[in-house]
DNA sequence: GTCTATATGACGATAGAC
DNA sequence: GTCTATCGTCATATAGAC
C-alpha cells in the first residue's frame, strides 16, 4: 500500500531476474532431454543451489511447466511477430496462409520440447493456470480476427464460419506438427516428411474457404470500398 | 533345438499369460493416470507381487512401454476391422473416407492414454521397437492401398501421388485427435468441438484429391451442395 | 528473506538367497 | 520364478543458519 510509488525495488528486480534465470536453464534441460526429462534437481545442480531453494521461486515443478507453458506461446508470438496483418497484403488467400502457416510450423519444428508442452499434453497432473493460458487464447484470437478481416475483405466465402475455418486451421497445423515431431523429430523443417505436406495442405483449405470466384485486384478494392 | 517340436509348453503357456495379465492391468493404469502415470511398482502391487518379479517379463519399464504400443496398434487394427475394404463399396469417396475417418478417430478418442502412447511420443527415452512397430506400419500400408485400389476405381484423380494422398489423411486425422485430446480431453467423440469438425474436413480431402469426372452428374451436385 | 542441511517416501532397477 | 535387501534418484517438506 505505503510503497507501490517505486516501480521495482532491489529485491523484487533480484527476484524476477532469478525466475528468469530457472526458467532459462528449466528451458535448456527441457529442450536437452524431453519435457518429461526437466527435473527439479538437475535444475538446482546447474544453478549451483540446493533444490529447497527453488521453491522459493516456484511452488512446484507444476508451477515451472505453468511458467514454461506461458513462455512457449509468449516466443511464439513474438515469433509470428505482425505477420498475421502483414499478411494481408499478400496476392493470395493461398499465399497469406502459407506464410504465416509456414512461420508458425517452423517455430514448433524447431522447437521439439516447447511444441510438446503447448501442443500436447504430456505432463501428468500439469493443468495449464489462466495465467499461463492467456498468450495461447491471445494466439488463437489473433488468428480468429485474421480469419474475419480476410472475409471481410472478400478473400474467404461470405458463408464461412469465421469459428470453423479457425479452428479447421488450428487441426491442420496441428496435425502437420503433431505427425512431423512424433514420426520424424530430427528432420529439419525444411526436409520433413510431413512439413513438406503443408504447401499442399494449405492450399486444399484456401481452396475450400476461398470466395467462390476468385477477385481481382479491382474487384477486391471495390469490395474493400463498399464497407 | 531339441524341444521345438512341442509348440508350447506349460511354462511358455503360463508365461504368456502372465505377460498378458502385466498388459492388462499396465493399461487400466494407464487409462486411469496417464500415460505418466504407469509405474512398475504399482502394477506389481496389483497383481500381488513384488516389483522385482516384474522384470522376469519385461526387462525395463520401457519394454512395458513397448507391448503396450504394439498392443495398442493391434487393437486399434481390430477395430477398424475389415472397413477399410468395405467401404470400396460406398457411393463417394467422401462416404466411404468419412466412415473410416470416423471408426478411426472415435477409437483414439475413446482411448486417450492409448491414443497418447501411440500417436505422440511422451515417455523420455521410448522408442518403438521394430517388432512393436510392426502393426503400427500395417494399419499405414493398409491404408496406403486402399487410396490405391480407389485410385485404379476412379475414385482419385489418376495425377495424385497415393504417398501424398496417404500423407494428407494422417495429418488430418492426427490434427483432429491431437487437438481434441489436447484441449477437451473429455468431450465424447459425439459432442468434440474438433471431432465435429472431421466431416467437414474429410470433405474438403475427398473434394481436393476426388477423380473430376467419374461421378454422376446428380452424385456431383450432391456432393457439391454438401459444402 | 534467502539459503543450506536434512529427511521422507516413491520410483526404476539390480544382486543374490531360496 | 519369486522373494528380500539394497542402491541411486527423484519431488517435496521442514528446520534452522545467516
Amino acid at each position: 500500500m505505503e510503497t507501490e510509488t517505486v516501480p521495482l525495488d532491489r529485491r523484487q528486480r533480484r527476484r524476477l531476474e532469478t525466475i528468469e534465470e530457472v526458467l532459462d536453464v528449466a528451458a535448456d534441460l527441457m529442450r536437452e532431454q524431453g519435457v518429461a526429462g526437466l527435473s527439479i534437481g538437475e535444475v538446482a545442480r546447474r544453478m549451483g543451489i540446493r533444490p529447497p531453494s527453488l521453491y522459493v521461486y516456484f511452488d512446484s515443478k507444476n508451477a515451472l511447466y505453468d511458467g514454461l507453458f506461458a513462455r512457449g506461446w509468449r516466443l511464439l508470438n513474438e515469433y509470428m511477430g505482425e505477420s498475421r496483418t502483414q499478411v494481408l497484403d499478400r496476392a493470395t488467400l493461398d499465399d497469406a496462409l502459407l506464410e504465416v502457416g509456414t512461420l508458425f510450423v517452423g517455430w514448433a519444428v524447431a522447437n521439439p520440447a516447447y511444441s510438446q508442452l503447448l501442443f500436447w499434453r504430456p505432463v501428468r497432473g500439469f493443468e495449464p493456470s489462466a495465467d499461463a493460458y492467456e498468450p495461447a487464447v491471445e494466439s488463437l484470437s489473433g488468428a480468429r480476427e485474421t480469419f474475419g478481416e480476410m472475409q471481410r475483405r472478400g478473400w474467404i466465402r461470405a458463408d464461412a464460419s469465421i469459428d470453423e475455418v479457425t479452428r479447421d486451421w488450428t487441426i491442420l497445423l496441428a496435425g502437420v506438427i503433431s505427425q512431423q515431431l512424433s514420426n520424424a523429430p530430427h528432420e529439419s523443417f525444411a526436409k520433413g516428411s510431413f512439413t513438406m505436406a503443408l504447401p499442399r495442405l494449405v492450399g486444399m483449405f484456401a481452396a475450400h474457404y476461398a470466395a467462390p470466384s476468385p477477385l481481382t485486384p479491382r474487384r477486391r478494392a471495390r469490395h474493400a470500398s463498399q464497407r
